[in-house]
DNA sequence: GTCTATAGCCTGATAGAC
DNA sequence: GTCTATCAGGCTATAGAC
């Protein structure tokens, strides 16, 4: 209650920001209602139009939001000190390490890669995947892996992205253990492919 | 015109799972009314309530009409003759060349991924995946390939689904080319990574 | 087996008081 | 900046004629 005249505008835009991020996270954008937003905000259904001009543009808010900060913390894995196996190593168990602990950001992504228009597939490119592709790229150049550097590098986020996407039925194929959800388990597996020393 | 009498029943029930699966599979259960699949059709709303008890069992029967056959097409590109590594060879460039040709099949995947409950991630498991699922894990240990089967299988579906799943915001990145698309250069790039021929 | 009509509820969005 | 009340239309699903 203290300083009750601080708690407006910007920090309501914002609460509802939060709020709606992980409903359209779980549920998509036709399968989440304005009514839905409100009451977990708790707030009424017009006060978000105080807000946000209408769904869309609230649900385009939701996704900057999510986006906003999540290409420095991938960058963040992929620093330029050591080797190159050192670096994809560290770069492969970090981005690991990040998806397994964001649910929601990893559902929103799966979502505007089937539903995205083209505004909301170059947000999701520029705000976050963009940077940390250049640099994986670079990587995989100083690696001396020859093959094309983009495949590589999508490859790459696939081996780790398509674990987590497939936890909800791994459980019904022969051979799934909790262990394969545990992304250390996952980056050690990833980082063995990519540096072929399974053999073969 | 000839036969009406034949134009009944079975026909108009498969009909309805034909024209509502493409519509799911663009725009998901909650992105689909009744009274979309019913002009899709070309009947009346009412006439699909006939047919399918309500729209969630519509949905589960559009999912089984959409799995049927497709662990046998898989399954196909498994067989036995030849060594590890042809077969390997074998399987990637059908798995890949058969998700290229089905948008909407890997459209409703995801999205099961995303949504589907218990119900229907175990049908999705037992009508496609564990069969096919079977024969990669012991193609794996014929390839002595030092790793855990299950990931290994994992990833090689993701290896190849990723690229397809990521056609629509590669163009935002770096170093995307229209090749990348082709189902050829996707199949080749997974095969060289799989066997390591890419050196390091 | 398909239709028209409709019930009852939910939807996005607005008007206007406070 | 938030509320209540409301509108117009869409939604799933049903009733009953043909």
């Amino acid at each position: 209650m203290v300083n009750k005249k601080l708690k407006t505008n910007l920090d309501t835009a914002l609460l509802i920001l939060e709020k709606s991020l992980p409903l359209f996270a779980r549920a998509g954008y036709s399968g989440v209602s304005m009514r839905n937003i409100a009451s977990a905000v708790g707030i009424s259904g017009a006060a978000l139009y105080h807000h946000y001009q209408d769904k869309q543009s609230l649900y385009l808010a939701t996704m900057e939001y999510a986006f906003s900060d999540k290409a420095t913390g991938i960058q963040s894995a992929l620093d330029n000190t050591g080797t190159p196996e050192q670096r994809l190593e560290r770069f492969v168990a970090n981005f690991t390490k990040q998806m397994a602990s964001d649910p929601d950001f990893r559902a929103l992504l799966h979502r505007e890669l089937l539903d995205g228009d083209e505004q909301r597939l170059k947000l999701l490119a520029e705000n976050v995947f963009i940077e940390p592709f250049k640099s994986i790229k670079q990587l995989a150049q100083e690696m001396a892996l020859n093959c094309d550097a983009h495949l590589l590098a999508i490859s790459m986020a696939g081996l780790i992205l398509f674990h987590f996407e497939t936890e909800s039925i791994r459980r019904y194929l022969p051979g799934g253990l909790k262990k394969h959800n545990d992304p250390k388990v996952i980056a050690r597996h990833v980082i063995g492919l990519l540096t072929g020393e399974f053999g073969k």
